[in-house]
DNA sequence: CTCAATGTAAAACGATCGTTTTACATGCGT
DNA sequence: ACGCATGTAAAACGATCGTTTTACATTGAG
C-alpha cells in the first residue's frame, strides 16, 4: 500500500507543523496528492487519521529510540530532533488541541505514555538493580522538559537533561 | 472595564480547556454573555485577543509565582496547577497550535519564554553565587517536563522535580 | 433635551470546514 | 471480453468559521 505510507506520511508532517485542527483535509489532499476519495476510503475521517499518524509516530519512536541506558536515552532524543526538526512532543500538542475529547486520539496518547513511563522504569531497575519510582519520574520530567524547551532553547537542554539524569542514576549505581 | 475582564477570562477558560482553534468565537460570544459586536470592538480580532490572553497569563503568572528559591518556585508550581488545573503549558500550546505563524502570538510566546529563562538563570546566580548556563537550562527542563508529565502523571512529577533541582543548586551552593 | 457613546440581539457576509457524491478512467482476475 | 475493485477530478453537501452589519435600547454629559 504505496498510498497508505503517502497519506499517513503527509498527514504527520502537516499535522505536526501546523497543527492539526489548522490543518484542513483539503490542504491534506493536496499536499498528498491524493483525491478526497481515495483519502476517504483509506482513513474513514480525519480523527481516524489523527488517530493513525499517532500510532504510526508511536511505532517509529520507540523503534528510534534506545532505551538501554540514560544516557542513550538522551542522546536518541537528541538525534531525533537532529533528523525530525524540534516541535515539541505530538501526543502532548494532540491531547492538548482535542482537550483529550477525541476517544480515539486520547486512546493514542495514552498507549504511548504508558509505554514511556514502563520503558523508563525499566531502564531505572536495569541501571540501579532496583524500582525507584521518584528516580524515573525525575528522568520523565527531564525527557519531556528537555522535549519542550529544546523548541526555544536548542539542543544544548537536551545535552544539560541528559548530564542531570546520568548523574541521578549514578547516584543510585547497582553497588 | 468590567467587559474587558469578562472577555479575557472567558476567552483564557476557553482557549486553554479546549484549545485555541477549536474555540469558536460564536462559543466565546455566548460564554462571555457579550455580543459579538462587543467582543470584536474590545479585542479586534481572535488573533488579537489570543495574544491577550497570553499576554495576561504572562502577567499572572509571574505575580504568582515565587522565583527566590529552587524549592519555592517548584512549590508554586505545584500551588498553580492544584488552583488552575493540569493542561501543560498554555504558551507552548499555542506556539505549536499555529505553527509560529502568527506574529502577535509567537512575539508573547517568545516575551514569555525570554522572562521564564532569565528568572531561572537569576535564580542560580542568587542561589550559587555564579551564572551556570547548563544548571540554568537543567532547572528550566525540569520545570516544563514537570508542566507536562504532570498532565498525565499527577502532581507527583512535580514533587520528583523539586528534589532533583535543590540537589542541583545544592550540590553547586555558595561555600 | 439632546447627542454621542456603548451596549445587545440577530441577521448576514463570504470563506472554509469535513465529508459525500457524481462521472469517468484504469487495470486485473476469471 | 467482461465485471469489479480502485483510482482521479470535481462538484456539491450542510455546518461552522471569523467578521461585519443592521436595528434598536440604554445611559451619561453638555
Amino acid at each position: 500500500m504505496d498510498i497508505d505510507q503517502q497519506l499517513l506520511a503527509a498527514a504527520e508532517r502537516l499535522f505536526d507543523r501546523n497543527g492539526f485542527n489548522a490543518t484542513g483535509m483539503g490542504k491534506l489532499v493536496r499536499e498528498a496528492r491524493l483525491s478526497s476519495r481515495t483519502v476517504y476510503k483509506h482513513a474513514g475521517n480525519k480523527n481516524a487519521l489523527m488517530a493513525r499518524v499517532l500510532a504510526e509516530r508511536h511505532r517509529r519512536f520507540f523503534e528510534h529510540t534506545d532505551f538501554s541506558t540514560t544516557t542513550a536515552l538522551f542522546d536518541s532524543l537528541a538525534e531525533w530532533f537532529a533528523a525530525e526538526g524540534i516541535r515539541g512532543c505530538l501526543f502532548f500538542r494532540a491531547e492538548a488541541e482535542t482537550g483529550g475529547d477525541i476517544p480515539e486520539i486520547a486512546a493514542e496518547v495514552a498507549a504511548y505514555h504508558r509505554e514511556l513511563t514502563e520503558r523508563i522504569a525499566d531502564l531505572v531497575v536495569r541501571e540501579t538493580g532496583q524500582a525507584d519510582a521518584q528516580l524515573a519520574d525525575q528522568i520523565l520530567a527531564l525527557f519531556e522538559g528537555a522535549t519542550t524547551a529544546a523548541t526555544y532553547r536548542g539542543a544544548a537542554v537536551i545535552e544539560a537533561a541528559r548530564t542531570c539524569a546520568c548523574q541521578l542514576v549514578n547516584a543510585r549505581a547497582r553497588p
